[in-house]
DNA sequence: CACTCGTGGAGAAACGTATCTCCGAGGGCT
DNA sequence: AGCCCTCGGAGATACGTTTCTCCACGAGTG
């Protein structure tokens, strides 16, 4: 074996320390080229089935483990997909905190192991520069804000981003959303059968799309069936803050006889704002909430919520991505329309293609005036089964 | 520009389509070679602070990134970082599942970027071997079963793994863990201290070291203070199981006054059980269950849980790591000592180097006899503020 | 004057793979 | 007999860094 290295011309430094076996000695060791050991274990060029079956043998048996950084240099594909959340906050890493990331974030990286890729979670900046030191396939960004210094980075060096959010105005190869326009009307007219006269609305103050689009239908709502809109915003990364903002919202005088919350939080808000003030729920008050987590199932009264599907959302953005990386190939750029059926197109010219994707309302107690008799509290009898 | 790159004897093809700058062409434009451009931007080499800055303001205005995969090939260092359960089931992906991994990885990312590192979430087998085409420096692991195959061929190959769960038979580099058994005692004296007679424990099948350390020390107080074992088991991954388990533990002719839960469902879980049952809590039944999650402080009762601090877990676990992956170096070894003080290092010859860390049990309603009042939904009276 | 020594920097060898090009040897066909 | 075609495989190059080695040169120094 050490013959056989130093024949291939290499290594000449006596110390020989335990090295990881290279292409170079399987070659020496099978007796063939290295052209042939990379065919073999590829499953490439023209050989016969006995040769590469040998090749692969004396790679086994020589522990061989193609080196991921050479074959990354070579072929330009690393494998790995950079995932980031570059709207809340920086540092504190809010990741995984709502359950919408979570289960986002959970799908994508099975999206990507199912497809032979790897999720890299990243910060969208960091004091070291994270960024750079990673060769990047591509990247999945949640939520940019509009004109991401992140996101046009990231195009302007040739790295395909799919946003799970519609972007404001960064360069994206696609991007994947919720229709929330569609949610929210769907939300406020069931609220309105539910016999909900005056409806508000619990939002944020930042600017991403989630927030803006969302709080554009409450208003294009309003405004068309004549309601003068109620909502409070606050600062969605905040949590002391969404607690204080219900409170604003059910102390003013016009008071709702309903209320949709964007955030996840804002149900348990809601409901104990509700309980200061002395209103059932949902007697006296309709409560909607969006949130990806079941404990509003079990709350008391149970909160209807809406699910954005992150699932859903992070196994589309990822595959999205995917196609576009493995699209990318040789050609100049991507064949967008082979990769996004037309039916799922926003019609258009320039911008990027973007999907968007249905919401699933829940129904639970707190949004049916007439719902099986849930009393608040029940206090139920010591007793038996 | 073209002249300068033919110049240094490359690129003959004639379609020069647009490519990303390289160190080459920064070197070509500010007339210095390609060490001192390297040099230059990595603060290394002895160079004037004139040419330093030269060089790195040629290099912005080329948009030059250095390559992260050729950087990798040549220095044996990728920055990337492998984060695995291997435990818990295939392809379903528990991860985010339990709060504990949520925080525990979380907080290991956090660390990780911290230090320059990122974070790459890997199945413990997948269809396409995913951990053969990433470099990593390094991998944590979670829970590793006895003799983990996966375990053994990274310490194979020279990559370092430090796990969460103390290794039974896994040649680790070092580990960290929590100290069940001190937190299983504590339990069990805190149930004791608040009235129990019979404390009954559920417990799970599997062989993973949480679970078999702490049923060991259950048994193991139970001998001591002469307590017959009262305990029921089920596969901890399985969430219909630990209703039907936790049910079975209070159909007992010998039903326990007090339980201990060791998984995150089985708070409710008791909870539903007792209340079938017709036992109040904490009044007939003491319940305590291993959570980090906080819908325990809003059940009816509250339920005291044990926190395993997965947060300092993740952490230490990741700056072990990277101490173990910076260390390396060089040298033939890891400089142990060094790196692991002796006060946290267990005694012993062989065996990897550990680290215990310290539990917290948040004492709350469902474990106190003598609870301050809680009323159970307590009707707050319709008002003001 | 010969010498060392520090400064500033250039050259070139890896790192380990994938792949493009090319080549020899048979074998069949005309 | 000459020619082409396919099979099986070898050689060499490029990917873009980092880093080891070495060199030129000017200034002190004995």
């Amino acid at each position: 074996m050490t013959a056989a290295a130093n024949q291939s011309g290499r290594r000449p430094t006596t110390s020989r320390r335990l090295e990881r076996a290279g292409i170079r000695d399987v070659a020496a060791a099978a007796g063939v080229s290295i052209t042939t050991v990379s065919d073999a274990l590829n499953g490439k060029g023209r050989l016969p089935d006995e040769t590469r079956s040998r090749v692969r043998e004396v790679a086994e048996r020589l522990g061989y483990r193609p080196s991921a950084a050479a074959r990354t240099l070579r072929t330009g594909r690393s494998g790995l997909i950079g995932l980031t959340v570059t709207t809340y906050g920086e540092e504190p890493f809010t990741f995984t905190e709502f359950a919408y990331f979570a289960e986002m974030a959970r799908a994508a990286t099975s999206a990507a192991l199912g497809r032979g890729y790897a999720l890299v979670v990243l910060p969208a900046s960091s004091r070291h520069d994270v960024w750079g030191n990673i060769a990047l396939d591509g990247t999945v960004v949640i939520d940019p804000p509009d004109q991401d210094p992140l996101v046009s980075e990231l195009y302007r060096s040739g790295v395909p981003v799919v946003s799970d959010g519609k972007p404001g105005n960064c360069p994206v190869t696609a991007w994947v959303d919720n229709d929330h326009e569609a949610a929210v009307l769907g939300i406020l007219d069931h609220l309105s059968e539910a016999g909900a006269r005056r409806i508000g609305l619990l939002t944020g103050t930042s600017t991403d799309t989630y927030t803006r689009l969302s709080t554009e239908a409450y208003l294009g709502w309003c405004a068309k069936v004549g309601q003068e809109p109620v909502y409070e915003t606050y600062p969605a990364h905040d949590p002391a803050a969404g607690a204080v903002a219900a409170d604003r919202l059910l102390a003013r005088p016009d008071r709702p006889d309903a209320v949709y919350g964007l955030f996840d939080p804002n149900g348990t808000d809601l409901l104990a704002a509700a309980r200061r003030y002395g209103l059932r729920v949902p007697d006296d008050l309709l409560l909607v909430c969006c949130s990806e987590s079941d404990v509003y199932a079990t709350t008391e009264p149970p909160i209807t919520t809406l699910s954005l599907k992150p699932r859903r959302i992070g196994t589309t953005v990822v595959n999205l991505l995917i196609d576009a990386i493995e699209g990318v190939d040789s050609g100049t750029g991507v064949d967008i329309a082979r990769l996004f059926p037309p039916r799922f197109r926003t019609a258009g010219t320039g911008p990027p293609p973007g999907t968007l994707m249905p919401t699933e309302l829940i129904v639970r107690a707190s949004s049916q005036r007439r719902s099986p008799r849930t009393t608040v509290s029940p206090p139920r009898l010591p007793g038996e089964v």
